[in-house]
DNA sequence: GATGAATGAGAATTCATTCAT
DNA sequence: AATGAATGAATTCTCATTCAT
């Protein structure tokens, strides 16, 4: 459940100023990951940009995966926040109006950052990132908890698999949205597709 | 639609020596990628698995990435190829049906080698594979295409979306399934359950 | 004869705060030198070990190696302390009970801190210890003008490389025992065997 | 008994360039060993000097310490060597010619490359190099043998100990007057007197 | 054509030293 | 005076690629 030793920080940055640095040198990493690629990613040059010698780069993180993986863990939990908004706003509502509620929160949790969420998830996915494993882990589980409470009036009797479909497929079909053609996120027909898709499966 | 010239053949292998010769590169880096990453797969290493020089190498392959891709090229290939065929085999059956069979056929096709699978799609994401792209655009337009041809006999009425929809979404299932908990690719209800979801959305 | 101006204090510590600061610093380069090397005697570990900071250590040395001289330093004069006391102790005495006394002062010189001289020997013979050629061309100097003073009692002719090799081979066979095979030291037989040695050559 | 993996060759070079290629690396960590320290000998230098690119030179050398444990080897052997030419030479003769020839071959042997000689035993020592102690060990037993030979016709009592000092100090003191006064190699009194301390010790 | 030794640009990382606080 | 965060030059080492044999 927690990151290699060589992927954490290795220093807690106490005051103000430090704290301020680890950020810049995560917001940096994020830059050139996003410009450059994974390959790109030299400790020099993300140094250069967040304007901070390498020395101080290497107080805090072991080493390049480290920062990528911050950036990871970042962008990750924004996502999650912004799912996690939606989700409390859908509490109560019938099955429908949950579903519609999950997939704008999905669009919206994509649209937070969508070209480090492509660099992201094009250029870091060898370092098996766990943050992506335990954030839907997560979700899974708030939709087999939900899919519990409706009882009769869902219509997938294997609630385990069909809390696994609704995660992944939501995820998926928004993500591949974003990657090769984004203008089907601008197009409230794509989200009305989606949702009706997930509706039908759910029943109700 | 062609790749960057850096990544294709150098010369075309018109001896069956040099045939093999290059079969064995991409089967050395296929091997060297699922054991060792693509940070491991050195064209050294690579040319010593095959049991080459890394100028023969070299004399085929512009460089380490044309390897790489040559090797998810095959992979995704013997993947359509695999589905070709059940979408024959489905060939003016009713909808649930061809529903069900394309599910089997996707499942099955990320059973081809699911090692190579998993490699290709955390390690080598980064190159832009653009087989990628095109073999689900493919599949989008036979998709499509099908769709039309049921005309009043299916609910969605936005039949582009549908069709990235039901690619995209069977696809991501089966890949998760696959990633993440590849016992369920094994359990027929897991199977039934996407199916379900697809059947219900196109309806009929 | 005076040490560069690159291993020397900056600036005296007067106070009694200072001093002790300098002396834990130079203890505190002792113990890392004995634990890690020289390579591992970094300035910020050496002050991390004496529970000062780094700054601190660069008020009153120049650089890491004015503090291994130091320590160098300390060591020999201690060890040259001891010998002195033991030539004072044999002021007077025949030739043989001299030599058993210097053979003798010499294991105790060595015994002072024998993994520290082991490190010293060892990790700092590069900068050029002149502390070492000072000690021994003072120990010359005693020899040659006991040796002088003992006129026809002794046998060697040049009186010059005659305290030379006193003073060295003594040294030498001491050193050599404590590095290559310490429990020599401990036998008395091998004390009795150096000092037979020097006796016979010394004649009387 | 081996030296450590990380001293190593990594491969044997095979083909008469590459022997003369690792020849030039070591000959060139020699020169600039002498000429600028351990610390200023870097590999980047090393290879510059030996005319060889980095990368050839970390074909054959796992690292500097590799090259310089090789400097040092090839260096005492060629200085083993000497001696036991001296030391065939010696066969059979009595005891004050033996010692003669053995004191005249430590004095040749140093002469070899006093200047590396230097520069080994000031800059490397840290490496631990075994080579020396195993040229001692080797002498000893050499010098143990000759002294039971002997039997009753030498005077001390424990061949030990006696074998230890008669290759310790000679040792050390021809080593100590090539570092810090050279001119005494080349007076004949000097030798004189080290051999006259060693006849009368040994006696006969 | 095949070989694999040789190349060298470039990446990661450390650590002696400084200087703002 | 004391602190320790920040610096960046310097070093080690790898690996994609070439080219003489």
């Amino acid at each position: 459940m927690n990151a290699s030793p060589a992927l954490q920080l290795r220093k807690q940055p106490l005051q103000s100023r430090s704290r301020a640095m680890v950020e810049d040198l995560v917001e940096a990493t994020a830059r050139v990951l996003v410009a450059e690629g994974y390959a790109g990613a030299s400790t020099n040059r993300i140094a250069e940009v967040a304007g901070v010698s390498v020395g101080s780069l290497y107080q805090y993180f072991p080493g390049k995966d480290a920062l990528v993986m911050a950036v990871a863990q970042r962008h990750f939990r924004q996502m999650t926040e912004l799912l996690q908004q939606t989700a409390a706003a859908a509490f109560g509502q019938p099955p429908a109006v949950v579903i519609r509620g999950f997939v704008h929160g999905m669009i919206a949790a994509h649209a937070v950052d969508p070209a480090l969420h492509r660099a992201i998830t094009e250029q870091v996915l060898h370092l098996g990132l766990e943050v992506v494993d335990e954030v839907q882990a997560a979700a899974r589980r708030v939709v087999l908890a939900w899919l519990h409470q409706q009882g009769e009036r869902v219509l997938p009797r294997d609630l385990d698999h069909a809390a696994f479909l609704l995660v992944t497929v939501t995820e998926a079909a928004v993500h591949a949205a974003l990657l090769s053609c984004p203008e089907r996120l601008q197009d409230p027909a794509f989200e009305d597709e989606l949702a009706d898709m997930l509706i039908r499966y759910v029943g109700g």
